[in-house]
DNA sequence: GCCAACGTTGGC
DNA sequence: GCCAACGTTGGC
């Protein structure tokens, strides 16, 4: 079973938003990769919540997918910053799958600790450049993670 | 199809 | 706020 990475940034969306609204549509994602990775996303796969420019930014916990990805109802509305004009109800181009809350981490894992991580090298979180907001996590990683988290 | 210019991401 | 590293756009 695949595992994911999703980056938020806290002051736009952060784990507590999510744990209020138990779920949300993942929307507002705009990069071809991204997005392919969200197609892929089925119900039931686990997704580690990470907070971009945050302090300290890291993972902060882990959500489940919900319901697999939908056309992203943003890039139809003309008046969000995520309307997309090349974009058809029939020639969708943006998805957005359901996730919901897993659990927040008692303690988040720092991109710092994450660095130092042996066990974590080719993650792709680390990898140099790397601005993917959605991404795939291997299994071992995965357990790595949960494992630092405690 | 190349590539310069521009925009965005996100750590620091 | 800076800026490296990418991604996208658009002229040619």
């Amino acid at each position: 079973m695949p595992h994911w990475l999703v980056k938020t940034e806290p002051g736009e969306y952060s784990i507590d938003d999510l744990q209020r609204d138990k779920s949300t549509a993942w929307t507002q994602v705009r990069n071809y990769q991204a997005r392919n990775y969200l197609r892929e996303m089925k119900p039931g796969d686990e997704v580690l919540i990470y907070h971009s420019n945050a302090e300290p930014s890291g993972i902060v916990g882990v959500g489940k997918v919900k319901a697999a990805a939908r056309p992203d109802p943003t890039q139809f509305d003309k008046k969000s910053d995520y309307y997309d004009p090349k974009a058809t109800a029939e020639n969708p181009r943006w998805f957005a799958p359901e996730l919901s809350f897993g659990r927040k981490f008692r303690k988040p894992v720092p991109l710092e600790a994450l660095k130092r991580e042996e066990s974590l090298e080719g993650l792709q979180l680390l990898q140099r450049g790397s601005r993917l907001s959605v991404m795939s996590v291997s299994p071992a990683h995965f357990a790595a993670i949960m494992k630092i988290a405690g």
